[in-house]
DNA sequence: GTTCTAGTTTAGATAATCTAAACTAGATGC
DNA sequence: GCATCTAGTTTAGATTATCTAAACTAGAAC
């Protein structure tokens, strides 16, 4: 079996959904001698005669009815088609799955600044420790830590972050600091990833720093979460080494503080990772753009100054 | 919203469908070059990537994904369509209605002749006697008998029927006919129509036609079907006015004979009506043209000979 | 009877679609 | 490692499909 022309059937599915050659025509943005061509040529191609002429007037017969039924549906579904894309496209917001820690200290509070310039563009944040799949639309961006990145089919440095040690300050009350190592002798809370991250920096690594003898079993406090031992520092249980990303909030408020700027980096950088059908999202483009030059900014306020220890 | 080029959307649904641009190419009857091109266009009229070219491979977005889900579904509806159109005109036979007095005595008996010259078309004979609604595939073809058939839109003379005075040999027994109007003192059967059709040729009127006194009040036998009337004088009941068209079996078979062959004509036409749409079935335009053939013929057996008493 | 309008047909203009050729890039085999 | 093969892309231009313009038919409306 032979198909039609396209356009034949769309002609002939014009014609029938409108009634007459003319308002076909109009629809169609064609004249009604195009029209009538294509239903001459499709009539001729089937091999039976879909409308009767009768004067000026025309009228479907039976085969004509029998088939227009049927490619109306046809051409409706690929109509329907375009509008689906169209919405999906519209409608959907943009999904960032990231590090728990991430989401909480980093990019859960840099959002508002993506939202002052983007109002309409909605974006959904979701704290995810796995790897999305990208390509099931479970998200659209990733942030994530070191090695993970690869499994994804597009993804970049984002930025490199580096720890420092801080406290709260009623952690320190009268106390007074005269030497980095003196930092060892408070209640120090220790970062333990899981396995498939990098380990973290840790306080033996900061001690033989500063040249200072530690303890090879500090206190006993362990979190899984930058985060969680972040909040656990601000409530004064002791020094954490913090992430600069994620505690430049509370330095700016006071709730840490850091005695000493001595800072280590993190053995990997943080990545984003996105699914190429993203970029295609209204603002999808845009956000990834947002989102690189903000990290840009975090390496520079992360890394230590120039004339720091390092 | 404006829909994307038909060839375009039909040359990304045969790649989403075979996998490669090459067996889409070969499948669509072009080369891979016009496939490429084709859905390089939907995409920038759409504005999404529907294919990552890999290397050499191609792998459908997520937006390709969604809306090859949705478009397989008309292209589908489409063929499918014409898939319908060919069932139909292929699978149903010829359906032709007639009186029913005509089925039983007429077309009933000749449509043998039609199987002979083809075989493998069928054809469906009804006895209706109320006039079909064509266009709503009641009937293909239709025949019936006076100003009836101007109900339709297409429509011809089939013939003219006479009548003749015929009965069962049986009837007449050791009775020797001397006159015609000794026919008028056998029992006489009345054939009496329903009030649309044209009341057929009485006894009153033969017996005026042969110079004869008639009662106004026969036997008081009436059939409102020709055939009925028919049977009944083939089964020695009387004399019938019976239609030459009807009982020409019945004459060769010697059932019934004709003793004076005195002829008056019907006053109206047997009429073919048709379907446009019938035309175009399978061997439609060959049962209408073999329908007029007999009929033609019927009409110079039915007529009397050139030098017989009119 | 004249004018208007829907539809058709024909000729040829226009645009869509295609092929050919040259190219890129990855896979395969030696 | 290199040569060969194959899938896909791009560009230029050939081919075909589709369209418009013009002239026409035929029926409706005034």
């Amino acid at each position: 079996m032979t198909m039609p022309p396209l356009h034949a059937l769309q002609a002939f599915e014009a014609v029938g959904r409108c009634g007459t050659m003319t308002t076909a025509a109009k629809e169609l943005g064609v004249t009604p001698s195009a029209v009538s061509q294509q239903v001459r040529k499709l009539e001729e191609c089937l091999g039976v005669t879909l409308l009767e002429r009768i004067g000026r007037r025309v009228e479907m017969t039976s085969w004509g009815v029998l088939l227009h039924k049927e490619i109306a549906v046809g051409f409706a579904q690929l109509t329907h088609s375009v509008e689906v894309l169209e919405r999906a496209r519209s409608q959907s917001g943009i999904v960032l799955t990231a590090l728990s820690s991430v989401v909480n200290k980093w990019i859960g509070r840099k959002i508002f600044e993506w939202k002052v310039l983007h109002p309409d563009a909605n974006v959904r944040i979701i704290g995810k420790d796995e790897e999305p799949r990208m390509a099931d639309g479970q998200s659209d961006f990733r942030i994530t830590y070191g090695k993970r990145a690869e499994v994804h089919t597009h993804f970049t440095v984002l930025y490199t972050d580096w720890v420092v040690p801080a406290c709260s300050p009623r952690l320190l009350g009268m106390h007074k600091l005269n030497a980095p190592a003196d930092i060892l002798t408070f209640p120090l809370l220790n970062i333990e990833w899981e396995s498939h991250y990098s380990r973290p920096p840790q306080w033996s690594e900061w001690a033989q720093l500063v040249g200072a003898a530690c303890n090879d079993k500090p206190s006993g406090l362990f979190f899984a979460l930058s985060s969680n031992a972040i909040d656990a520092a601000v409530n004064g249980h002791g020094f954490v080494l913090g992430q600069v990303s994620m505690i430049e909030d509370e330095l700016n408020a006071g709730t840490l503080v850091v005695p000493y700027d001595i800072r280590m980096p993190l053995p990997e950088s943080y990545y984003l990772a996105w699914d190429r059908a993203a970029l295609e999202k209204p603002y999808g483009k845009e956000f990834h753009t947002w989102v690189m030059s903000i990290a840009k900014k975090q390496s520079v306020r992360s890394a230590p100054k120039s004339n720091s220890v390092v």
